[in-house]
DNA sequence: AATAAGTTCAACCGCTCGAGA
DNA sequence: ATCTCGAGCGGTTGAACTTAT
């Protein structure tokens, strides 16, 4: 016995809204308000479903949605409640005034996740790769994490050599490996930089070997060298980052047994709980009173929620925008 | 100018949750 | 305690648009 459809599908109308079918809708809810999408549909004088209609009044239609690109600080809020909650798209958007979960989620997949990629940092668990790879390697014996290497690049290959050939992006391994030193770029901000000198000398397989090496050596190198004070993720030891046009604040990573939030948290994307048993969120995006510029507020509220001092976990509850469920 | 490839985002689908009977 | 049903959520799709070749 299947579950009964919420509309009788062959009369139901799929696709784009035409402004028509907006107008009547949104005139319809303006007069006799949200109850009952069921019957709401059919009561407009729409031949749509009521869930479709629900959807496009909260994602589109609602007088209170804000449309148009995210802010920074927009950008800040939902990254680091990501960290803490995962895909709860509701939830992190319940903080962001006018935005839907639907603009959140498509705003995190589309931009977000390749910002963070960008940088070197997992969006699933918001630690950087290299760190990732340390505590994988860490876990196996030699022979496996030679295996590791190997797997790895055999996901890496086909994406690396896209890279080093549709972007012109080439890196001379140097003993003991690549080494990026940070520069100044246009924007005034530090970024990674390699040397470039060889312009597609080298065959694949050779390009191949010298990655291998070079990942060998870094997963090697990372556990023997990194210091909180050299952790390119690690600003001063503080966990933050700064990278062209976006700050990233990491929590502070931990290793086993130190009680930091990544072991006591169960943070893994989607069934991430550590939001509801840790902390609140501390935002106060809400508040637009006041003589100061929107840029003025957003910077010292972005600073405030994001700097290094400012533990995720002990964020007040109090302060919440909406309490995280 | 034509076409391919990539990106964005509105909309759909299937599932879960919770209130009420 | 169990069932039903409406609402809501998150994942996915695909049309429209943009950019690159």
């Amino acid at each position: 016995m299947g579950r009964i459809p919420c509309c009788e599908k062959e009369s139901v109308k799929k696709g784009q809204w035409t402004p028509e079918e907006d107008h009547k809708l949104s005139s319809y809810i303006a007069q006799h308000g949200t109850r009952n999408w069921r019957l709401i549909p059919k009561n407009a004088g729409l031949q749509r479903c009521g869930k479709s209609c629900r959807l496009r009044w909260t994602n589109y239609l609602r007088p209170d949605l804000k449309h148009g690109q995210f802010s920074d600080a927009e950008e800040q809020i939902i990254v680091r409640l990501h960290s803490v909650l995962g895909n709860r798209w509701s939830v992190i958007a319940a903080q962001l005034p006018g935005r839907t979960d639907n603009d959140v989620k498509n705003h995190w997949n589309t931009k977000l996740k390749k910002k963070l990629s960008g940088m070197g940092i997992d969006p699933v668990t918001h630690k950087p790769y290299s760190h990732l790879m340390a505590e994988i390697a860490n876990t196996l014996a030699p022979p496996q994490v030679a295996n590791l290497a190997e797997a790895t690049l055999g996901c890496l290959k086909d994406e690396m050599l896209h890279l080093l050939t549709k972007k012109h992006i080439d890196i001379q391994f140097q003993s003991p490996g690549p080494t990026p030193t940070m520069v100044n770029n246009s924007n005034g901000h530090m970024s990674p930089s390699y040397n470039m000198t060889s312009k597609h000398e080298e065959n694949e397989d050779d390009t191949i070997e010298k990655i291998k090496i070079g990942l060998s050596r870094a997963i090697i190198h990372d556990q023997e060298t990194m210091t909180p004070s050299n952790k390119p993720w690690d600003n001063n030891g503080t966990s933050s980052g700064n990278f062209p046009g976006f700050q990233y604040v990491l929590p502070s990573f931990g290793h086993e047994g130190d009680g930091s939030p990544w072991n006591q948290s169960m943070c893994t994307g989607s069934t991430c709980t550590a939001g509801e048993q840790q902390g609140q969120f501390h935002s106060k995006m809400g508040d637009e009173n006041g003589d100061e510029s929107e840029g003025e507020k957003d910077q010292r509220h972005v600073s405030s929620m994001f700097s290094p001092d400012c533990d995720l976990w002990d964020l007040p509850s109090n302060d919440l925008m909406n309490p995280l469920v």
